[in-house]
DNA sequence: AGTCCCCCCATTTTT
DNA sequence: TGGGGGGACT
């Protein structure tokens, strides 16, 4: 067969790593050396040479998104549909896995799948129930505390707590959990990990099963994997040597939640027949760039080592601006954005990338000043939105009665006269006879000694949602979504919130309508499945899992033509022509947060490594000399991650006449930006009317030039021509 | 039940 | 400086 469209667009590397032959393997992939490139590449090669079926093959990603990608992209090399081949996220795979044999994992048939915000709840109801003050003991930390565990793979029981207060409480709050979740029939994300892998240690025939079954195991992004993800692989690899990890332990940048860069810089111990493959040429990034990135990450220690280099020429020297303060840092963005758009570029070629969310208000008032369209990411996504959990809260009831998260949620939503105090009734017989929620109100709702009025409500409640499921009992999604809406009252509910946001909330609830009508099931991973002793599962439990599973998107309208903002941590992956990377300042970025480490300092190099990278032409580092965070100002120094890279790189952009001159880098080029109205950031000035002030900012010209001064009693924005400002020397 | 106020806090985010 | 959560008050 011919397959040299396969092959003839890969560099040696890639065709070495694409073409190996099936044994453990590492494939280290710098920045932009084309990662999903091999991994798709492989997977098409060893369908059409190697003769493997689609069906013996597992391809595991980290995000939906790029499961989607990849068999997107794999579909179009082989030109068909791919049938049978498992391609999804850790999570999503476990979840399948613990669905068709949800008795050898000792799950209940529909079990449910929590978010976040659901074990949260659950959380804080356990640690109430265990009578610990809350505010010694916050439901986030022993929340955090869990999923650590787990990601570690361990059990309360396998938690040796040495007598210490503090693990002692975790671990007791985390058993009362475990009880919790078991007798709701609730999974959390770390859970399907855990149980995932339990379920093959304990069952080597079916573990045997699935030996059998895959012939190669593909997994990108490995440097993100944690334990149990690690170990969930191994013991599937078993002793068949199948595995091909694709990563890069430079941008390894998930420690903080539970990823173990340890994992890539072992796997050729671990794997000692392994074949490691360095992809280093870029085709992405300038020379410059490039060298820039390679010196930069240079100054980490254990690295598996790799440089990056590219045929392309060197470019233009990387930007760094020195902003007198957050706003005038904005501006200047602002700015050159402005002209990279006047330039005859696209807007949504820029990107401007921080590493704390809360430097992203500035920067979108100086991008609405300027005029600029732009696009925040990392905003609120479709089905974690409060009125979509509280419509699906009433839809899980119906699929599930016991689910006490759905319970809790919805049962006095809108209000219905259930309040905190009927509420806790219903919890403590709960608790007392070892039942759900929702049999604890069953019971309460004909017990005497409850008042008439509660008795009702709880039977209001009750009634409301037997009858959604007799009236939706032969409905499609669709309607059936629908009717729950009617009937949950969340309609009038959300009209009587005012300003657009109970508008806002009406369309979501419209739009989940429209989610319910075009959902489609992950055919591939639903039906294929190795031993079929469950049911398919029911529509109906397949979106609620798809809407636990799969957050969907964020806001804003991705087509649109916007400059892009967002974190250094939601950029990898993605690349810009042009690259503001705000914030060089130490405290900020390296963050003060992650000092006292040397290993959450590199994680923090390592980020800036992914920031550096993302740029294809243009870079600019800026910062800001004084900055004003929680409400006082700070004065920080230039970020070392700018001093780590050679100064012959590097070319200094300055306003004319800046006063100070604070920590600038002692660069030999050093372009100028003309001011603006005669006057420069950081100049004292004299009004006849407020006094003496500085001049914060500026814009507009000729006539319409204002300046913004902060004054003693206050910062205002004034018109040049009128306010007859003197300067101050 | 809903509103208001005060206090506390303050990286990064996917599943 | 500002947002969120919890408690108190209406």
């Amino acid at each position: 067969m011919d397959v040299s469209h396969i092959l003839d667009s890969l560099n040696d590397a890639q065709r070495e790593a694409v073409t190996l032959p099936r044994s453990s393997s590492l494939v280290l992939a710098g920045a932009g050396s084309g990662k999903t490139r091999v991994l798709t590449h492989r997977i098409a090669w060893l369908i059409q040479t190697e003769g493997i079926s689609p069906h013996s093959i597992l391809a595991v990603t980290f995000t939906n998104k790029a499961a989607a990608e990849m068999r997107g992209r794999i579909e179009a090399l082989l030109e068909t549909p791919l049938r049978g081949m498992w391609v999804g996220t850790f999570h999503g795979i476990a979840h399948r896995l613990l669905r068709s044999h949800y008795q050898e994992a000792k799950l209940p048939q529909n079990f449910q799948i929590m978010d976040g915000d659901d074990q949260l709840r659950l959380v804080k109801r356990v640690t109430q129930m265990l009578g610990l003050d809350e505010k010694k003991w916050p439901a986030r930390q022993a929340m955090w505390f869990i999923n650590s565990q787990k990601d570690e793979g361990l059990r309360p029981q396998h938690i040796e707590d040495y007598g210490d207060v503090y693990l002692k409480t975790q671990v007791s709050v985390y058993r009362a959990y475990e009880e919790a979740c078991d007798r709701g029939g609730m999974v959390d994300f770390a859970e399907l990990l855990l149980r995932a892998h339990e379920l093959w240690l304990n069952n080597p025939v079916l573990l045997k099963h699935y030996h059998e079954r895959f012939a190669a195991l593909l997994v990108d992004e490995f440097q993100d994997t944690n334990t149990i993800q690690y170990a969930w692989l191994r013991i599937l690899a078993g002793e068949q040597d199948n595995l091909m990890v694709v990563g890069d332990d430079d941008q390894s940048i998930y420690g903080w939640r539970g990823a173990r860069i340890e994992n890539i810089q072992r796997f050729t111990s671990d794997f000692p027949n392994s074949t490691t493959i360095k992809l280093e040429q870029n085709y992405r990034s300038t020379g410059t760039i490039l060298k820039a990135a390679n010196h930069l990450i240079d100054n980490n220690a254990g690295r598996l080592g790799k440089e990056l280099w590219t045929k392309d020429g060197d470019g233009e020297l990387i930007s760094v601006y020195a902003g007198y303060n957050e706003i005038d840092e904005a501006r200047y963005i602002s700015e050159r954005a402005k002209q990279w758009v006047a330039d005859g570029n696209r807007h949504s070629e820029a990107a401007v990338l921080y590493r704390s969310n809360a430097q992203s208000r500035v920067l979108e008032e100086a991008m609405l000043r300027a005029r600029l369209p732009y696009r925040i990411y990392g905003g609120q996504r479709f089905f974690e939105r409060a009125e979509i959990r509280n419509a699906l809260g009433y839809v899980r009831l119906i699929s599930h009665r016991d689910a006490d998260a759905a319970f809790e949620r919805v049962v006095n939503l809108p209000p219905r006269g259930i309040g905190g105090k009927s509420l806790e009734e219903i919890r403590r017989r709960s608790r007392t006879e070892g039942i759900s929620l929702w049999r604890a109100a069953g019971q309460l709702s004909t017990d005497e000694g409850v008042t008439g009025r509660t008795r009702n409500a709880i039977s209001g409640f009750i009634a409301l949602v037997e009858t959604m499921d007799e009236e939706t009992e032969n409905a499609n999604l669709e309607m059936l979504v629908e009717t729950v809406i009617e009937k949950s009252g969340l309609i009038p509910y959300y009209e009587k919130e005012r300003g657009e946001r109970g508008q806002a909330r009406l369309e979501n609830l419209a739009e989940l309508v429209s989610a319910a009508r075009t959902f489609n099931p992950d055919e591939d991973l639903s039906f294929d499945i190795a031993t079929t002793d469950g049911e398919p599962m029911s529509m109906l439990d397949e979106f609620l899992s798809h809407a636990s599973l799969e957050a969907g998107e964020g806001q804003g309208d991705p087509n649109q033509d916007c400059i892009q903002l967002m974190t250094m941590h939601s950029a990898k992956g993605l690349e810009f022509p042009v690259v503001f990377l705000a914030g060089m300042e130490e405290g900020l970025f390296p963050h003060s947060m992650s000092l006292e480490e040397p290993g959450r300092l590199e994680e923090e190099r390592r980020l800036c490594y992914v920031g550096v990278t993302r740029a294809m032409q243009q870079l600019y580092f800026t910062y800001a000399e004084s900055r004003r965070l929680h409400g006082t100002d700070s004065y920080n120094r230039l970020s070392r991650f700018v001093s780590e890279i050679p100064e012959e790189l590097l070319q200094e952009v300055r306003v004319q006449n800046t006063v100070s001159h604070r920590h600038g880098i002692s660069s030999k080029t050093v372009i100028t930006e003309t001011d603006i109205a005669g006057f420069t950031l950081g100049q004292r000035v004299h009004h006849a009317k407020f006094g003496d002030g500085v001049v914060l900012n500026y814009e507009g010209q000729g006539k319409q030039a204002r300046v913004h001064v902060n004054f003693s009693e206050g910062s205002k924005w004034l018109m040049v021509s009128f306010a007859n400002l003197q300067t101050v020397g």
